[in-house]
DNA sequence: CTCATAAAGACAGTATACGGTCAATCCCGG
DNA sequence: CCGGGATTGACCGTATACTGTCTTTATGAG
């Protein structure tokens, strides 16, 4: 495993070596000619692209075996912090399209994790509660999540882990407000 | 839209500050009790599955009337790059499942964007080649594409913008064989 | 009180992602 | 030459994402 993952470096740095020096510092991304396979590699769109897919794959092999997703941890994380919550407020609180939280809340509810119950002030609304079954599951897959976080950052130093948790974060909350489904802390009803 | 972007830094500061600061240099993450939202909010995990929502949006945003996906942008890229690739070599170049790619390579044949042609040598193979609609529109659309690379990164303070693409690159870099769709560069056939 | 408006959740349609299977085909060792 | 293993692309099933629409229900203005 970590051998494997660890076996072309050389070949992949081939093209996604440390970004290259130019010479004036102006334009961080080239001029306009056809794109080279070297422009994709460095667009920062290309590389979040591959982190998702990279965090993805070692949720997915941490957590085998749980049958939980890293959109449905998440989730059943924020509904056991905020009882009785409703499906809208959730997406707002974990920064999730409201179209999406639907079906995820579905099969949260299906696996036993949650249960959606009528509101009584408001007939429109459903609130969400987790079972004790959810916060069985939620106790037990914590350590594989936080191996997950942990193995994302173990390849960069030490020092470049805290910078990229803080750049992340800076992107994420400087950017909130042109996303679909933009976080906010304080669910005002 | 700029100010709008800029209106709720403060109330998602609250929970997306800079990293917390710990005791212990030790563990980048805490301890087992159940899973606060603080904690959710400064995992990597979650904070790049933000970067992946904010790239789609700028993306969407600035390439609207296009009618191209950042992944179309990419497989498009490469089939220029790359004449006569098959479908396989060319997941690898841009690290796609290739379970994936084979939907994608239909729309953009249905727009008339590439041309998938049986083989000679090799009957089990389709090569993909870019048409003259094809080479238009990527010359068309690039401008906007980069403006989605500026703006992505433009929050960020000018240093670290390269940071970001160094920790970016190392991370996909250093992880690229953990993923079910590994960066090939050299497609040895 | 009533109507226009807004909000909640359901649902339909499109586009990724990823695991797994399958038929056709290739290729190499015997 | 031949058969088993590997490869290619097509599919199927599941899970996100996001746009847009629709029904039901609340709420506030007049």
């Amino acid at each position: 495993m970590a051998a494997g993952s660890r076996a072309s470096f050389g070949r992949v740095a081939v093209a996604l070596c440390i970004p290259h020096r130019r010479r004036n510092p102006a334009p961080l991304f080239p001029a306009s000619p056809p794109p080279r396979m070297d422009d994709l590699y460095t667009m920062p769109g290309h590389l979040i692209r591959r982190a998702q897919q990279i965090s993805t794959a070692l949720f997915t092999e941490e957590c085998a075996g749980f049958d939980l997703t890293s959109v449905q941890f998440a989730a059943l994380t924020a509904i056991k912090a905020n009882p009785d919550v409703d499906a809208t407020r959730l997406s707002a609180l974990i920064a999730f399209d409201r179209s999406t939280i639907g079906d995820v809340l579905e099969r949260l509810e299906a696996k036993g994790w949650i249960l959606r119950s009528a509101s009584q002030g408001d007939r429109r609304v459903k609130l969400l509660r987790i079972t004790p079954a959810g916060s069985k599951l939620l106790r037990d897959v914590l350590p594989a999540v936080k191996r997950v976080q942990e193995r994302l950052l173990a390849p960069l130093a030490p020092e470049d882990r805290v910078t990229m948790i803080r750049l992340l974060t800076g992107l994420a909350e400087l950017h909130n407000e042109v996303t679909p489904a933009p976080l906010r802390i304080a669910a005002q009803r």
